[in-house]
DNA sequence: GTCTATATTTTGATAGAC
DNA sequence: GTCTATCAAAATATAGAC
């Protein structure tokens, strides 16, 4: 019998206690998996092994292995936006270089916790069929710079804050890969391309 | 018998007109593979497939699927370094402005021409053995543009240029992700990107 | 709910004929 | 040099016992 290798989503919401943590177990056992060997690494059988859960029971909860990393992406997409929002929250208060640097901190502590995993989540959201709702979060973390930007009267905010993300990220993945670890002046460099970008823009 | 599946480079250079083609045509069809599909779709079989050989006449020059994509991306960093060269190589008689631009158009013009491709390959490379002399290119490419920056007496000019690199790379997939075709527009960002970063760095 | 065992499919790689 | 045929290994996914 063929199988569904489109299915994306979770099969079902663990509510019980022994469930969520079979889950979590595999998420985590498939980020280390993906850290320490890359996407073409991860498959299911692996996953569960060093889950301490049997195939079988992955597959109660995953329907695939792209399921697998559309949940370990969603997840990570969720914490980004939360702290975006924390932070965009009472920004008019704040100047527009506070603002910029208290979003670069938000953003470089989600990203340095685990920039492989990061880095590696991020593409296989390129190729894979994407998944409605974690495309939205995306869209929404872009739209609260967006909206801190338009506070401030920048033109094309929309465009600006995709911009912003693109070289912050840019920045971010080539210092991780040169292995660079001095996170306070990756900050200072960054805010420096982010706020020169956009005085040029504004001039 | 147990195959070496850490093989990288290719396994010979074709000298004959016909092996040639064979070459070019493999290279072409796992191209198209990456572009369309992502790197989870490329193997072995279908690679010769698309590329109107048989796998067999693909393994006398490819020792793995890896090879294929080392293969893919030294050729893109050979082109790429090229252009910089020729770029870099009269720089002093002009503007540090006219420099970045005519650096960036560099970029953007290898970029665009297949930015998927592109960025399935930088991808590869961060979990691929890494082929010493592949590498040593992207190096070279950085050091190009380090040379000019510390030619107009830019501090650390070696981070800079990974900064610089960082930051268009990082706007480039963003914008090309996005569905942005607008290239002269875009070069304009980076280079207030660019520019901004420099006079802060400086300033 | 979870596990073991297993079928099915896909992929990697080679042998040997032409 | 190239192809066909095929093997061996790995990965996906499920059935059925507990």
């Amino acid at each position: 019998m063929s199988t569904d290798r489109a299915a994306i989503h979770p099969r079902k919401m663990p509510v019980q206690r022994r469930s969520m943590a079979a889950v979590d177990a595999i998420y985590e056992a498939s980020a280390r998996i993906l850290e320490e060997s890359g996407l073409a690494a991860l498959n299911t059988n692996l996953a569960a092994e060093r889950a301490g859960v049997s195939v079988g029971s992955l597959y109660q909860y995953f329907p695939s292995k792209e399921a697998i990393l559309a949940g370990l992406l969603h997840r990570k997409r969720q914490e980004l936006l939360a702290d975006m929002r924390r932070v965009a929250a009472d920004h008019r208060a704040l100047s527009l270089e506070t603002v910029v640097e208290r979003l670069l901190n938000a953003a470089l502590r989600h990203y340095l916790e685990r920039p492989v995993l990061s880095r590696t989540l991020e593409y296989a959201e390129a190729y894979l069929p994407l998944d409605q709702e974690t495309a939205q979060l995306k869209a929404e973390i872009g739209g609260e710079i967006a909206k801190v930007l338009a506070d401030r009267d920048i033109a094309n905010a929309t465009l600006a804050a995709r911009d912003i993300v693109g070289m912050a990220r840019g920045m971010m993945d080539a210092s991780s890969q040169a292995g660079d670890s001095d996170a306070s002046a990756l900050i200072t460099r960054i805010k420096a391309a982010v706020l020169g970008y956009l005085d040029r823009m504004r001039g």
